[in-house]
DNA sequence: CTAATAGTGTCTCTAAGACAGTATTCC
DNA sequence: GGAATACTGTCTTAGAGACACTATTAG
């Protein structure tokens, strides 16, 4: 048989006439820490990306979506039963992307508080959250094309941060100011006015929700800073927006 | 063998031990016509989706990115041949989603000024250039998820139209201001006022180039417009923001 | 002439941003 | 007390938006 039109097989189609493909599902584990944008990434022992750094992931299975094998795979190599903001970043077909086969795969943006416990596999010699900056530029050594999914990644990170109510999936479910604010900071690589930034969040209902209780002063002192819960308006966007002049980090 | 932790075959794998899938593109062709935005189907006589409207696409080969698919597609079903604003939207994989065999699609969008000859194939009963509008409320039958896919590009487009400079692929190499507007009324369906658009377009260099020639003023008369081309600016954005309270289209 | 479209000038109001100053903690 | 962090109040300014007005065409 020939190809149709629209490259598809008619009713009685014949498999052999098109290419198959493996699929697979990567995932793109972003958090905070200390500050800084870290990413899950986990180390294989086998050939050809030996000592490599990669993103979690498996294969798409028939009977599943993309969505639930990613949300699976997910669950197989972390402690995170549930992650919310799991969302499609693109797929990555290129020829040779994998040198022993025929892969296509469809990237994942996950983003969550804390990895918590991760799940040894039988083949991995290690799994560490790394810093975004690091894997990026060049420093570690990142297999397949995992180097462009995670700058799509955290592009496609900034630009949610702004346009969606991502910011709370990287807090806990009481949270303060401070710590908010730092998600922003740390995923836009600016400086935000504390002032200004909670002028923004107080301004309408909806953004957040005193708890009354106060979170423990850090080491070197300081005022509690009151404990707040998410509202409902992080369903709808963000009630901050990305500095055009982007003050650099640090700066005063 | 069993599935390592990533899911992925180790060095000497077994094709057969994994599932193997079929790797289609799809191609959403938009483009502005009566002051509407329009998109590109084609209508099959094949099973199960006997006269229902798809969009246009086929199979990804094994030696082509998925860019590359989509840029074949759509050159062998359009005059299209060099389409700069073709972008991934994101892959498509629920389970059933194509009845006669398992397909994972990928889809492109394409922005255009004008779709010119539609290429007519051996399966297709008809293509047509279909309002947006109409496909999206239910008036027109989609095969497979098309309708979601679709749903997802027009999304997309509204969305880029204010953080990319998509606007300028709707239009032609020369253009007048009304031109342009008329695309961010269309996609975004608002009425934006015509002194603060050319005021937002003129205010710093970079975004329009007079060219000294005028158009043709419409039936009704009017002062004849300057034409402009594109500035080097909409390689980084937009000079014209998605307005925060939409004036409803029609409104004054 | 009127109707229609292109283009100019100007006013208002909101929200972003800067920053001085106050409150409460640790050392 | 001083240093650090949380929080409040206020001023300035850029930009979005509204809209009156002028210019040039068709009929």
């Amino acid at each position: 048989m020939t190809l149709t039109r629209h490259g598809r097989a008619p009713a009685g189609y014949d498999p052999s006439a098109f290419p198959s493909f493996a699929v697979t599902v990567d995932v793109v584990v972003l958090t905070i820490e200390g500050g800084r944008l870290q990413v899950l990434l986990v180390q294989r022992g086998l050939e050809p990306f030996q000592g490599s750094w990669a993103l979690p992931g498996g294969f798409k299975r028939p009977y599943e979506t993309l969505d639930e094998a990613a949300a699976r795979e997910l669950r197989e190599e972390t402690s995170i039963q549930d992650a919310p903001t799991l969302r499609q970043l693109g797929a990555y077909g290129d020829p040779g992307r994998d040198p022993r086969m025929n892969v296509v795969t469809v990237a994942y943006l996950a983003v969550v508080r804390e990895v918590g416990e991760i799940v040894a596999g039988s083949d991995a010699a290690g799994a560490a959250l790394v810093s975004v900056a690091e894997a990026l530029d060049g420093a570690l050594e990142l297999a397949f094309d995992h180097g462009r999914i995670l700058a799509d990644a955290v592009e496609r990170a900034r630009v949610d941060l702004e346009q969606t109510g991502l910011a709370i999936s990287f807090v806990g479910t009481t949270f303060t100011l401070a710590e908010l604010r730092a998600v922003y900071e740390a995923v836009w690589g600016v400086t935000l006015d504390p002032a200004n930034f909670r002028r923004a969040l107080i301004a309408e209902d909806g953004w957040i929700v005193p708890t009354g209780k106060r979170a423990q002063p850090g080491p070197a002192g300081g005022k509690p800073a009151e404990l707040y819960k998410a509202g409902r308006s992080w369903a709808y966007g963000s009630p901050i927006r990305r500095p055009r002049r982007a003050r650099e980090k640090g700066a005063r």
